[in-house]
DNA sequence: GATGAATGAGGTTTCATTCAT
DNA sequence: AATGAATGAAACCTCATTCAT
């Protein structure tokens, strides 16, 4: 069904970049609305031009394919969505050695926080997509497990090193902070269900279950 | 699309439940198969048909509409999925003062580890359309609410009166942990991905994640 | 664009023969008509489907493909007129001592005007798609090779063994005669063009061309 | 479909032969080749304004529309084609009585070899387009009718009235030669099919079967 | 003259569903 | 109960042609 590599892709994209004609950008913006409400098996090409105010042609001059103007959305969002903030993190962690790694979780919350909130519905598209089209499974799991995993378990060794995290596995430790920031946000942001209104209190109450779990702390009696 | 309302169908569903003929069985087997593997929407009727060894016109028959085969497939899972466990283990829990939290936990996690073991295909189907489709998420939050999630929230409460867990919101600290069990499980019968060759192992590293986060424990000097 | 090979297809076609539905009936002949009238190219399913009283999507139903239709028409042609005409012809021939090359030229002609004179339309569809489409002619072109133009060169060799024909090379001659019977069957049945009313005039016409050209024949002075 | 009549475009044709723009002339060329190997149905004037590196809407400025491109590439080609060779040799022919008829067939045969060999994509569009396209063939028949049949049936009259031609009806023996001229021009050009590497012997092989057949002469013992 | 984005009619194909047998 | 041929709406996609720049 996909026909299109997703890494080839994202590097291919670099050039197409910048001319994005109006109608493109049009066609472009009705399909992620459209993706993210009802999922792209559920919306026909003809429903997306409806929505752009364009003629349903005009998507295959631009696009090709329906699976092209798919990855074409997709793309760019995870090219934006690892990286920068991996790279950037890594290295302030590396240099600053009176980082804790609860400031890291909390740094990390906040920055993909507030990237989701820029791309809800393209993060919605890629999350139900993940789920039932097996293609674009298979091409985003590498892609995920290279850029998140890998350098989450870096991370994580870092600070096992500084004595500040337990020693199981790091590879465990990272799939299971994975799963609750990555609950959070699927939650938050697929089905729009706030943990609570006060972000930072949201940010705080996953930092505080990553870090301590649930247990209640015996305060040392004197 | 879908134009049942599944906790009716749960209802009616013990009436019709026994008598399943040779044909429907086959049908549902081939139905569970074919959506776990590539999902509601990319599964033709024609194709069930064929796997079934039975005539297309025998799935409509037998079940007037695909999303009703769907819905047919769905409900005595979740009937079987939620009540048995919550009563049951709710009424170990409150006669037996001696069970602790994570002793709670790492029954719970047994006993669903082994019924999705024998249901893994079904809670693939469930998965999938739990996020692409809509109508059945619409159905299916309500009933997730009332029977895990209010569930979990009173037996937390329960142990955060006996002091055993913090004072967090029992809300959100069942969240976290609906998101941890989640993930794994998912990871493990969705994706095909285990955390560990070892199920006990994976069970107490599930356990001492949501009970202790992965802080170091510091150890009291003397 | 053909997905499928001729010859296997005309394997394979043995066994599903005889089921012919009224309205397969009907979709080949109204299929027929309209592929010899405007070419295969210029036919939509539509138009097929509404000379054949049947809704354009029972023509899927029965032949998956609109190529899959055309090769279902042309295999079973091409499995009646090739061998039959090689085995059969041949086997007079070799059986025959008396016949003289022009009697078995005069054989081939009338039994093909015969069968052709039956199947003018499908002929016609070859001879189109023939020229026009690639993978037709890439198809047909051994089939021809072997079973048409081996024969005859080994027909011709055995008459120039008996010293009837003339020391051309066989394949030489071969292709001669073909264009000369191909011709003429061509303008006759693709184009609607008579050489003559009276057929056996011009049947006639061919045997004496290819048996003796267009030279004057000097009559022997005494 | 077509809706240019060929005989009159051929006349107005005239008018604006020589402005050639280099564009006209590369989409020209391109579309020569490309209708060559796909046929004109096959081929989307988007692919040849790309094989012109031309915009789309460039051919439409200069042709107006893709039939009449594709006219615009047969007629020059039938102007030269025929009037030419019948013109000229026709004149050799009169007035020169030591040419046989075997000799005409001869030059006729080595200039439209050479002819062919230089127009050899634009007479592969024609013959499939001739097979193909009805309304190219009503365009074209009466023009071949006139310009080569009724030619050759006054060469053929005055060579029967010279006494080297058997009596058959003129008409007939122009048919024939007029397959087996064409049957093996069509087999070298459009589907590169060489009789003989060796043109010469191509040539004479051809003369040879038109003026004495296949029939082995007898040799008169004294 | 030249462009190329835009069009939209029309093409092939898929598929849930119906119904006579 | 079971069949499977038939349906036709709707999906994706192609392409000749137009037109503002």
């Amino acid at each position: 069904m996909l026909k299109y590599n997703l890494l080839e892709a994202m590097k291919e994209q670099t050039k197409t970049d910048v001319k994005l004609t109006d109608k493109k950008q049009k066609i472009m913006e009705a399909a992620i609305s459209l993706f993210a409400e009802k999922g792209y098996g559920n919306t026909p090409t003809s429903e997306i031009a409806k929505a752009a105010g364009v003629a349903e042609g005009t998507i295959f001059r631009h696009f090709g394919t329906k699976d092209h103007l798919l990855v074409s959305l997709i793309v760019p969002f995870l090219k934006d969505s690892i990286p920068l903030m991996a790279e950037e993190l890594f290295e302030k962690l590396l240099s600053n050695h009176e980082l804790r790694f609860e400031d890291f979780l909390r740094n990390l919350l906040r920055d993909r926080l507030l990237f989701l909130k820029q791309n809800k519905e393209i993060f919605q598209i890629i999350v139900k997509e993940f789920f039932y089209n097996e293609e674009i499974r298979h091409e985003l799991i590498p892609y995920f497990a290279e850029n998140i995993g890998s350098r989450l378990v870096q991370v994580i060794r870092t600070f096992q090193e500084r004595g500040e995290l337990s020693d199981q596995p790091a590879e465990t430790m990272a799939r299971h902070i994975f799963f609750s920031i990555g609950g959070t946000f699927i939650f938050k942001f697929v089905f729009g269900l706030n943990g609570s209104q006060d972000e930072e209190a949201e940010i705080e109450s996953v930092v505080r279950f990553v870090m301590d779990g649930v247990r209640k702390i015996k305060e040392d009696s004197p």
